[in-house]
DNA sequence: GTATGTGAAACGCTTCACAGCA
DNA sequence: TGCTGTGAAGCGTTTCACATAC
């Protein structure tokens, strides 16, 4: 068949493969072989061939993988053959960023509402949405049938706003908060952490410095 | 003696045990738990243990870990010690949010100068930071020692900019592009993408709807 | 000839279970 | 009694190598 179980690590990498064939398929490429795919999202050729294979075979032995029809599978697998509905919670800097930054389209979602406590942005417009009160937020995620969420509020009243979220069937958070967030085992929730991030690459530098032996 | 060698998988957990070990600190506590800290790091119990055993024997059996003492342990073995400089290559949307966010003073690391393209941009004034325009970079580099850099630009500009960055001495990027950038084998690179991170929410959203009968 | 699809081996990470120490 | 530190077992991921198909 399809998709029996498709592997954490598997899984984690699909919506690269998509990008880098949607990126592909703009640049007028028809096929792309595992090799070229691998390059191209930045893991290995084996890692590419073994993962689509969770999906079926779509390659061609000799060509390689149909850029089309695979992007077209890849984004039917993850969810996205329409625009889903996304609430983005906190416009702040950051919130107003990534709202202005294009990915939530770019990547097949739409925005389905902005959100603030704040009542002196309440009321400004933003990508496009009006920003709306912190108290309409259950009625917005009622109103736009949204699962998904996006939090750049502080750290503060992160917990807070994941309750809410929770409560009103949000199902997946996008998090931008530097806490761990406390859900129910049915929420994913996803962090993202510019400090965390440089740490870990600091980490990696001093480790090369003490090591520098190791491209011998 | 110390940290021998240790696993990716643990150090991708470091920068998150010395957030927690520092909340915990301001709140209060003096010792943790492997079980605490594991709550408060979104892991589990056994994974603390075995990763700090990496460190050295921090830990009093039958009391836990000394959460000053962990911490600045922690800090020296991410190479946190003093202030390490981070050049900021793009002052747009994202950039300026990222500035403004507090995340790189937050991890222990200083803005040592904000770049951008656009002359329109070059001269503003950015979280302290007087934007200097892109051929000022390596003498940018050059003057800071910087070591680290954090890249907000549009896609089509990153190759470009990463070039340059190594190029002048730069070992570990931080990139919000969406491309895979193509650096040397003693560059490291992570990516951080809004796009990739909703879209594998989404594929999760949809398996769990797919197979509703895994909590019974 | 060329590139996929896939079993099998190798590797690393996580979990378990408990000895050891305060 | 409580919690750390750690060998060993269990599990998932990656890599290898090659049969298979175009």
């Amino acid at each position: 068949m399809g998709e029996a179980s498709i592997p954490d690590a598997t899984a984690a990498r699909l919506p690269r493969y998509l990008q880098a064939l949607r990126r592909a398929g703009q640049a007028g490429a028809v096929t792309l072989s595992s090799d070229q795919l691998a390059r191209a999202s930045g893991t290995s050729a084996a890692k590419v061939r073994k993962d689509l294979s969770c999906l079926g075979s779509h390659g061609t032995r000799g060509v390689g993988y149909p850029v089309a029809a695979l992007a077209a599978e890849l984004a039917r697998v993850l969810g996205l053959d329409e625009g889903r509905p996304v609430v983005l919670v906190g416009a702040g800097n950051l919130g107003r960023a990534l709202a202005a930054y294009g990915g939530f389209e770019r990547g097949g979602f739409r925005v389905a509402a902005v959100i603030d406590a704040d009542e002196r942005i309440v009321g400004r417009t933003i990508a496009g949405h009006r920003v709306r009160s912190a108290e309409e937020l259950p009625a917005v995620l009622t109103g736009t049938a949204a699962t998904m969420a996006v939090i750049t509020v502080p750290d503060t009243a992160a917990q807070s706003v994941a309750d809410t979220l929770v409560a009103a069937g949000v199902t997946a958070i996008l998090s931008f908060a530097t806490i761990y967030l406390d859900v129910p085992e049915h929420v994913r929730v996803r962090r993202v952490d510019l400090a965390t991030e440089l740490q870990l690459l600091s980490f990696y530098e001093q480790a090369d410095e003490d090591v520098p032996a190791a491209a011998g």
